[in-house]
DNA sequence: GACGACTTGTTAT
DNA sequence: ATAACAAGTCGTC
């Protein structure tokens, strides 16, 4: 019961779902095998398209499969909230959880899903901060968005 | 801007 | 169990 199909933008985004959930998302240089069935994977597919086409997508309402501990699933959580377009602090969304900005920046490092559950929207408070698929990615995504601070 | 101290969850020893 | 690390931040020089 798995899908995957990728979307085209600089290289390749690829896209995998299993259970009408977002497992993965990786961004490759090359493409993943098209294997489209249900209703939702066609949809997510249009969005990303859209997304990278500079639409305001909304990919909150995408269910994605979270496999990590009860910390890092508190703070993606809490990552899909911030809206499109829009930046916070890695301490904001700390204190949002709770926590320290630098146990947070080691959580989204495993976000399996990028873009999906937007950790490019969290940023150092001076700077950038970072990118598990590269910092460049990041920047260009915030960029997409409306974002030229960076 | 460089450097150290502080932080807190994860990972390696 | 304990040390080392990380997509950070703050004060000080």
């Amino acid at each position: 019961m798995s899908e995957s199909f990728f979307i085209r933008w600089d290289s390749f985004v690829n896209v995998f779902i299993e259970n009408g959930e977002v497992i993965v998302v990786s961004f490759d240089d090359r493409p993943c095998r098209i294997n489209i069935k249900s209703k939702t994977a066609e949809m997510l597919k249009k969005d990303l398209e859209a997304y990278f086409n500079g639409e305001t997508i909304d990919f909150s309402v995408y269910p994605v499969r979270i496999d990590a501990s009860e910390f890092v699933t508190k703070v993606l959580k809490e990552v899909r909230k911030i809206p499109y377009g829009e930046t916070i602090t890695y301490k904001e969304l700390a204190e949002r959880v709770g926590s320290s900005p630098r146990a947070v920046g080691q959580a989204l490092k495993k976000n399996p899903v990028p873009i999906i559950v937007p950790c490019h929207r969290v940023v150092a408070k001076n700077g950038l901060g970072g990118f598990s698929s590269g910092v460049e990615v990041k920047r260009k995504l915030l960029k997409l968005e409306g974002v030229f601070n960076f």
